[in-house]
DNA sequence: CGATATTTGTACGTATGTATT
DNA sequence: TAATACATACGTACAAATATC
């Protein structure tokens, strides 16, 4: 409960240090938090630094705070799966396993979507960007870090091109599940696997090109499937 | 320039007079914003006001702070749409409707997809809380606004029951939008629509009871491509 | 290149307001 | 009514990043 290594931002620590013990349970479920002169003391910070440490466990769902009344420990049933700092602690603490299939769902959904509006919409440049990225997948001399790179590149592209800015912009709340999904689960790019991601691509390009939403939709679904498996799904329900 | 009426927080009246400015073009792209104490002077409040209200323009992507250098008014291509303030403003100044078609879009991807995983995954609970909510709908006493608070239930219930929860986060991220759009357009209930309306979401509510998800998300298209008959879409492109 | 000035970032302590108990 | 606890705002000090001379 006490703050571990000066790193950052005096609040960041608190944060830190409040939020783990409500995600390892240590801190109960509706639990009454200390005053803020309480915490103050226990921290040795400003009662500057414990509110916004507070307002950031709030915004990220961890509890309740109520004018007058306390700060209360909410239920993960409470928690924002969005909040990137909530995500990044689950991710340290390991326990983020649960939002993989939550995330395929969403993911697939997403990207057969916007693989759709693409071909519509697609301009002249959005074309141009896409056949960059594939043209650099295709090449022998990529590595695999870069491979990687590029696929998430190429998906990012595929969203701007939909024209669409709330698509853009929930895409963009969904950066931070993404990035800590890939770190849980690094990744294997092995030779087969690429050359048929790299067809899968070409082939979504040509969809999109040639302004066919319905091929474009039905290649990403199996694109998105394909990597579903790769990720070892577990069965659902 | 300066704070109008004396409302609400300070913070809040000045981020609303920058946000005023920049989105009506007063403030051009690029300007650099005065530093926070001529802006203290301007608005005769203390620095922590100030930072606070920009702090709020930075997370609406309004401006672009950068430490030591200064603070830079941003293009719309870099505004956050679904951030709820700035939708408050757009919303209010009536510069809101050019959202309505990608908001369409993507109410359909939503809907489509959480009907498919309610369909396989809804409990009992689900269903019962959906059963309530149609057979309100159903009853004739039953007046217009209530209809359109329902209709909104019932498409939160099922987004609720597909048990996603990257599902249900990012719906909540939409809630602004959504509300804005609401109350930019009001929707009128005639009775006729109201029957087909109903019509549809007791089959929604038949093919996820039965498990049929394939079923449940032709009907869901069905009805939001109704629904944005309604909204006297414009044309694409 | 280095020294200095400018501007934002973080933190403190205090005072007062407001909602709840 | 009073006590408690969160909400807002002020002014100050110093640190860190950047710009300028």
């Amino acid at each position: 409960m006490t703050l571990s290594t000066q790193k950052r931002r005096l609040h960041d620590m608190v944060f830190e240090a409040l939020a783990t013990d409500i995600i390892t349970g240590a801190l109960a479920l509706d639990t009454r938090l200390p005053i803020d002169s309480a915490l103050g003391n226990r921290f040795e910070v400003s009662r500057t630094v414990i509110r916004e440490a507070i307002q950031a466990l709030a915004s990220a769902g961890l509890v309740d705070v109520r004018h007058g009344a306390g700060t209360y420990v909410n239920g993960s049933a409470s928690w924002d799966l969005l909040d990137t700092r909530l995500l990044e602690m689950l991710g340290n603490t390991g326990t983020i396993d649960f939002l993989i299939n939550d995330l395929l769902d969403v993911r697939r959904m997403f990207e057969v979507e916007a693989a759709g509006l693409a071909a519509e919409r697609a301009t002249a440049a959005d074309i141009a960007a896409l056949e960059v990225v594939v043209e650099r997948m295709r090449d022998p001399k990529t590595t695999g870090d870069e491979y990687l790179e590029l696929n998430l590149e190429f998906h990012s592209l595929i969203v701007q091109a939909s024209h669409n800015r709330i698509l853009t912009g929930l895409r963009h709340q969904m950066r931070g599940v993404l990035s800590v999904m890939m770190n849980a689960r690094q990744r294997q790019a092995d030779e087969e696997m690429r050359i048929v991601s790299t067809a899968m691509h070409q082939m979504l390009l040509d969809s999109i090109r040639e302004g066919r939403a319905d091929r474009a939709q039905a290649v990403m679904l199996a694109h998105v499937q394909g990597a579903e498996r790769s990720l070892q799904r577990t069965p659902e329900s």
